[in-house]
DNA sequence: AACATTTTCAACCGCAGGAGT
DNA sequence: GACTCCTGCGGTTGAAAATGT
């Protein structure tokens, strides 16, 4: 990614800067925007100086300056409700992202090709397979799960659990997720959080964040068939900003989350090889 | 410490669709 | 209907940062 400025035949001869932003640009832009408003952005980096495309200002503003853009990584809870969505929607990544506030599109897109996708790879799976979204289901979001709830009880207990253990020490573990329980506080105060909104069910979003014993278990809805593994009666459904916000209230603190848990890969090698063998059981 | 490799993520590009003329 | 312009989306790139040797 060069610095230079390179002539761009579609604005009138005018020499266009690309590449990074610079402190004044970024300065420029926002001062604008506190101005003018934002949109209208052709004529936004006509009138404020920027020698900058419209396309580039709103994607400078959109994904880097805008005021309620979250930085850092993806909490768990981001993490699952990604995963539910793109396996609902594919990569509808700006549609996945109204459901995240202050991620982008980008942002989401970026963690599905580094994080998920690597994933995939390691595993030899095209990650838009069924395959690869039945090891998503049997193994990451219960992992996920876990850390979620791993990190509702640090602020209690010293003793992290073992993430996987009880999956992988059941002799009868089931690729569904029906034999764990990850029956969590933070899952009732979430229900007790969660509206739903029938207006929007088109777009409806669930969570499943607590799992029982028993064909009951089984999630029998088609909205909610993605991950069919825990049961509806403790279903989380998130619907529009302000249920993301409640769910985002029950986090343990961020801080934990950035020097702990999401800083860890997602799975370590003996978790690789366990799912190996179980995509190769399947 | 130096170099190589890998990962992250900001920014670009092309395309599609909507609005206005 | 045809054309232009603008906006937004998804795919891709590549510099910088992080990590490994």
């Amino acid at each position: 990614m060069s610095n230079t400025i390179r002539y761009n035949g579609n604005d009138e001869g005018a020499e266009q800067r690309k590449g990074p932003w610079t402190l004044e640009e970024d300065t420029l832009l926002t001062n604008y925007i506190s101005h003018n408003g934002e949109g209208r952005w052709n004529l936004l980096a006509k009138s404020s100086g920027l020698k900058r495309t419209g396309k580039s200002c709103r994607l400078r503003w959109l994904n880097y300056l805008k005021p309620d853009i979250k930085r850092g990584n993806l909490t768990p809870q981001e993490q699952l409700l990604i995963l539910e969505l793109h396996s609902k929607w594919g990569n509808r990544w700006s549609k996945i992202a109204k459901y995240l506030p202050g991620r982008t599109d980008n942002d989401i897109k970026n963690y599905w090709r580094t994080r998920v996708q690597k994933q995939a790879r390691q595993l030899n799976i095209d990650s838009n397979s069924h395959k690869f979204l039945e090891v998503v289901r049997s193994f990451w979001v219960p992992r996920l799960i876990h850390k979620m709830k791993d990190n509702s009880n640090t602020n209690t207990k010293a003793t992290p659990p073992d993430l996987l253990g009880p999956v992988l020490q059941d002799n009868n573990f089931s690729p569904d997720c029906s034999n764990m329980d990850f029956s969590t506080s933070m899952s009732v105060d979430l229900k007790k959080n969660s509206q739903f909104m029938e207006s929007d069910i088109e777009t409806t979003c669930s969570l499943y964040l607590d799992g029982s014993r028993g064909s009951s278990s089984q999630c029998v809805s088609e909205d909610y068939s993605s991950f069919p593994c825990l049961e509806e009666e403790y279903m989380v459904t998130f619907m529009g900003n302000s249920d993301i916000l409640a769910l985002q209230d029950c986090h343990v603190a961020d801080s934990t989350y950035e020097d702990d848990v999401t800083q860890d890969p997602m799975w370590n090698m003996d978790d690789i090889w366990q799912f190996k063998e179980y995509a190769h059981f399947n």
